[in-house]
DNA sequence: CGATAGTTTGATATCCTTCAAAACCTGTGG
DNA sequence: CCACAGGTTTTGAAGGATATCAAACTATCG
């Protein structure tokens, strides 16, 4: 039973036995954190590396007129940041949306396990490109797309995401979201978020309630959103 | 006379002498291209990294229904992207805008460079972080707020980084855009550009005419954006 | 079981887009 | 040096997507 880390990495980078028994030796000691903790305060100075085994938590950002902005996810198997600690503060928070299960790593055991497995390092270098190409996607999202062509993106997103650490059935996946948070997320009013999501789901494209979402029609759903999955740079093996 | 690259990175670590000739060895030879020339297209495979020495590129994509999204630029000392030739594809395509003055450096030169010398190593990695921030900006600009505020925005962040590698003369600075690109990375029409523009103008904050970008009044333009330059994490040196 | 957070509805306002066209530059060839 | 072509900027009028304001309704959690 892979670590959604190994799982993460290995969607990216073809990983031996022995890089992926370093991996899950970085995954421990775990800790189980309540929902709504906050991570990363924005300002703080970075110090170790964070690693989600379970949850989600969010980057986030307030604004000095009082409005929110969602920067980015983070789902089982992401890392906040492997270089984090470079700089001297923090430009955004981070914050656990469910409970959830983290791992502190040091920059120090980090470098060692980078320095002894190049496909390791390679991984984490491939997954730092696919985050910044995600956040392209959102630019492209927030300046470009409509309401539902975000909304939608933004789900098909997530759900390759979650299927790539192994957390989906089928179209269903866990979403700790409201549509506060939608809002947040796509630049959007909640009320504007919410006339959205029921065109959708009376559309019969998802269905989302209880924390959960089902995706219906994956299909109707890449189309409203224009979306090119290779952005992931997920790989498709065996 | 410092290269931009050096001005640049000296702006994030302190670099010894060592440090900077082994950058400027970085930027030879160094190749001349024609306004326009495309650097990188969009789906092919990444060989050599890019630097760009004189003049300003973009990072551009086409989306689907046509409509184009810049998602960045490169001004004297950028580098585009220093891990892309991991990737198989890029996902964007890069074009000089002006004339300009290149280098491309093979990845086995650059890592030697980067084992070589730990400061520049630093310097890179930071300075991918603050492509990042930057990034992360461009959402929250897209994302939440209004023409003036996105506008403000960016000139506020070009004028910085400008000034970072020593491009500026006071307020004045080159700036080869026409307002169609300013719409195109604003997520505005070019109607708007220009009435956003007039605004601006009339109220005596910035002027913009012949490739040159005059800020008037920084102070009123940073009130505009609310402007918080602490995410380009430049130091403030003796 | 009550309090609080989240969702839904309705009415109105606004920022930005779209469409159409004129005016203005900038550079190129005759 | 002028004329012309293409790209760029500017103007006007009208429409649409999303925001704002206000309030009711409904889950969820201690």
């Amino acid at each position: 039973m892979d670590s959604p880390l190994v799982r993460k990495l290995n969607g990216f980078v073809e990983l031996s036995r022995r890089d992926a028994l370093e991996l899950e030796s970085l995954c421990r000691p775990s800790q189980r954190l309540p929902a709504r903790t906050r991570l990363m305060e924005e300002g703080e100075r970075p110090q170790d590396i964070f690693l989600l085994l379970e949850g989600w938590a969010c980057r986030l950002k307030i604004l000095p007129n009082g409005s929110r902005q969602i920067l980015g996810y983070l789902i089982p198997g992401d890392i906040c940041d492997i270089h984090a600690y470079i700089l001297e503060q923090m430009d955004h928070a981070i914050d656990l949306l469910s409970v959830g299960r983290v791992v502190r790593i040091s920059p120090e055991r980090m470098q060692a396990v980078l320095n002894d497995r190049p496909a390791v390092r390679r991984a984490f270098e491939w997954s730092t490109l696919v985050d910044i190409a995600v956040l392209r996607q959102w630019l492209i999202s927030a300046s470009r797309r409509s309401a539902q062509a975000r909304m939608a993106h933004f789900f098909l997103e997530m759900w390759l995401r979650m299927r790539q650490v192994g957390l989906t059935d089928d179209g269903q996946f866990a979403f700790p979201l409201t549509q506060v948070h939608l809002g947040d997320t796509l630049g959007l009013t909640p009320i504007h978020v919410n006339r959205t999501l029921q065109q959708m789901r009376a559309e019969g494209i998802v269905s989302f309630a209880r924390k959960r979402m089902t995706i219906l029609n994956p299909d109707r759903l890449a189309e409203l959103a224009q979306f090119e999955p290779d952005y992931l740079h997920i790989q498709r093996r065996g």
